[in-house]
RNA sequence: CGGGGCGUAGCGUAGCCUGGCUAGCGCGCUUGUUUCGGGUACAAGAGGUCGUGAGUUCAAAUCUCACCGCCCCGACCA
């Protein structure tokens, strides 16, 4: 391709709206636009690298043995009621009605279609196992759409599901995709890691999520250098020792504590209640009924893992009145103390803690000397704090660290939610009828290009790995006229490379030297051919690999070098 | 949805507080000359509903209100 002929438009300054660095490099090196907040327009040479992301997904997908399908991103609201989505994840469908007022929701995501696909397709265990993927654009209608493609409204992903006969099968599909998403991450060039993930509402017990190191990632993962252990902080845990136990005090007993309505305040003079002798209280309603959340003073509530206790994402802290009507106190004097009527959820960390302090469900007053387990009606012990970094691993307990960072694909055992409410069954071979044991896998494909990009860069602007860059080679003349040496070099070098199926872009521009290296640094090209009459005097041109030293040739060596750095 | 900020040419911005007549600058774009190995220099140009609507005023980019859009933080996130 000559650069005259496609459409780069760089940007010497980054458009004001794009915040982190990514973004303003999809910009300025011309890649993408935005049309609207969240919504945008790929050009050509953005295109071009997410072919290359796409083309890489299926290579792999089709190695692990995963069938390419295509699904509507149009799906009939009645199979989101059927799996009881259409409640639980309204947040963020897009819906829309035809000219019959029906209406349609645009596709988030595909459980529903497929496994409506597979109760109509899959009969016998003889068809399983299988599992089905597809590349397409879904619709999310996101709260925020943030930095660029990496939240966004309308995004390409790539899902696949799995069914198997059983859950050992289901283990072994999981498997798989699990071992082909690190093959395409690290054939895209990236750094990425898996670490254990949340199930959420979902459930079951198996989850990863494949994470990309990056400060402006929007997740927090706990990580253990010496042995290996990761997990996103929604799910991590640590080998942090439960409170000490002390020589079980007195009855519990009443104390005013007017206008004090923090840990903090409790810490101080003339209370000096340390915060790990202090329970916190906190209240949320879920399903409109409050619950109780109890972890300690110095402990912070992962609110992602009180969704898997109270068994929806639909919740929310309670609001002082509502506080105030179930407890009949206001924040700042709450407790669990003989509360009877309300679901107790209390950390583990708790557990078999006493001589702790906690409000006393009378504004102005606490308790002391309390024993929870004496004292408290517990309705379920669980993990329920958020993990810090410095903590003991869970597994070797050397110190847990925290990194931010950017999730990429997610893999999840779904088991057999969806196959049961949607009647994907098989006949066995023992002739009965089970539901098939699924899974599914996504990978955020436009997400994954901009994390490339996050990864892959230094001051000049992109520095792409070559299996994904928009064009491997740059042939760069400083000067164009026809009948210059410099131009019909760099003609001769095109059509071989192109005959050898590199792909190449020829920078026919009549710009300075200066402004084709400036745009060739910030459109990342992996290797670039400069061709200047100076060094074809001496017989040379120059190769500079992007990340790398320049390479000086003779002119005549100049294909085969390339050739040799592009089949790396 | 709550909090904060912003909206002036393709991009980046000044002017707004303290209203004043042709809305300024840099980049980019067009034409010419120049330069010719890291965003060249000179000259001449084109390009603007100052987000939209209403209001205040002799006069509004500037003040007031509403709306729309965008960005950040939070909440949310299969």
């Amino acid at each position: 391709m000559r650069w005259t002929q496609t459409l780069i438009s760089t940007l010497r300054e980054a458009p004001a709206d794009a915040e982190i660095l990514s973004h303003k490099l999809l910009l300025r090196a011309g890649l993408i636009r935005k049309l609207a907040g969240g919504v945008y327009t790929f050009l050509p040479t953005g295109l071009r690298a997410l072919r290359k992301v796409e083309q890489i997904i299926r290579e792999e997908m089709d190695r692990a043995g995963a069938l390419e399908v295509l699904m509507p991103a149009l799906q009939p609201k009645e199979i989101w009621e059927q799996s009881g989505r259409a409640e639980t994840a309204r947040d963020v469908l897009f819906k829309v009605k035809d000219a019959s007022n029906r209406e349609w929701f645009l596709s988030p995501t595909a459980e529903e279609v497929i496994t409506t696909t597979a109760a109509n397709e899959i009969n016998s265990y003889r068809q399983l196992p299988k599992n089905f993927y597809q590349v397409s654009v879904k619709f999310r209608d996101e709260i925020r759409p943030r930095f660029g493609l990496m939240r966004a409204k309308e995004f390409i992903m790539k899902d696949a599901y799995s069914f198997d006969t059983t859950d050992e099968g289901a283990m072994a599909s999981y498997k798989k995709m699990y071992d082909a998403y690190a093959r395409i991450f690290a054939r895209c060039g990236l750094k990425a890691f898996p670490v254990e993930a949340d199930t959420g509402v979902i459930g079951g017990n198996y989850s990863h999520e494949f994470m990309v190191p990056a400060e402006t990632g929007e997740n927090e993962v706990v990580f253990c250098e010496a042995c290996g252990y990761a997990a996103n902080v929604e799910k991590a845990t640590s080998g942090i020792p439960r409170t000490a136990a002390r020589d079980i005090g007195p009855a519990v007993e009443k104390f005013a504590t007017p206008g004090v309505v923090t840990i903090e305040a409790l810490a101080k003079e003339p209370y000096k209640v340390a915060p790990n002798r202090q329970i916190k209280t906190l209240v949320y309603v879920g399903d409109s009924k409050p619950v109780i959340v109890l972890v300690r003073g110095d402990d912070q509530l992962n609110e992602a893992k009180l969704a898997g206790v109270i068994g929806t994402t639909i919740f929310r802290p309670a609001t002082p009145e509502e506080i105030f009507a179930a407890l009949g106190a206001h924040p700042g004097s709450l407790g669990a103390v003989g509360v009877k009527d309300i679901p107790v959820y209390c950390d583990e960390r708790l557990r078999g803690a006493n001589d702790m302090t906690t409000g006393a469900n009378e504004d102005g007053f606490h308790f002391r000397y309390v024993s929870i387990e004496r004292d408290i009606v517990v309705t379920q012990w669980k993990d329920l704090r958020t993990v810090a970094a410095g903590e003991p691993c869970p597994k070797c307990a050397k110190a847990l660290k925290i990194r931010r960072a950017i999730e990429v694909g997610h893999v999840f055992k779904l088991g057999t939610k969806y196959s049961e409410k949607l009647n994907a069954t098989f006949l066995d071979a023992d002739g009965s009828r089970k539901p098939c044991v699924m899974g599914c896998y996504g990978i955020g494909v436009t997400r994954t290009l901009q994390a490339v990009i996050e990864q892959c860069n230094d001051k000049d602007g992109i520095v792409w790995p070559l299996s994904v860059a928009p064009y491997q080679v740059c042939i760069t003349p400083l000067n164009i006229a026809a009948d210059n040496q410099c131009m019909k070099l760099a003609e001769q070098f095109y059509s071989e490379l192109t005959a050898k199926g590199v792909e190449v872009i020829l920078d026919d521009r009549d710009e300075r030297p200066g402004v084709k290296f400036k745009d060739a640094d910030l459109a990342g090209f992996p290797i670039r051919i400069s061709i200047g009459e100076k060094s074809l005097a001496k017989g040379e041109v120059e190769i500079k690999p992007r990340s790398g030293a320049m390479i000086v040739v003779r002119t005549d060596e100049a294909v085969a070098k390339v050739l040799e750095l592009t089949e790396a």
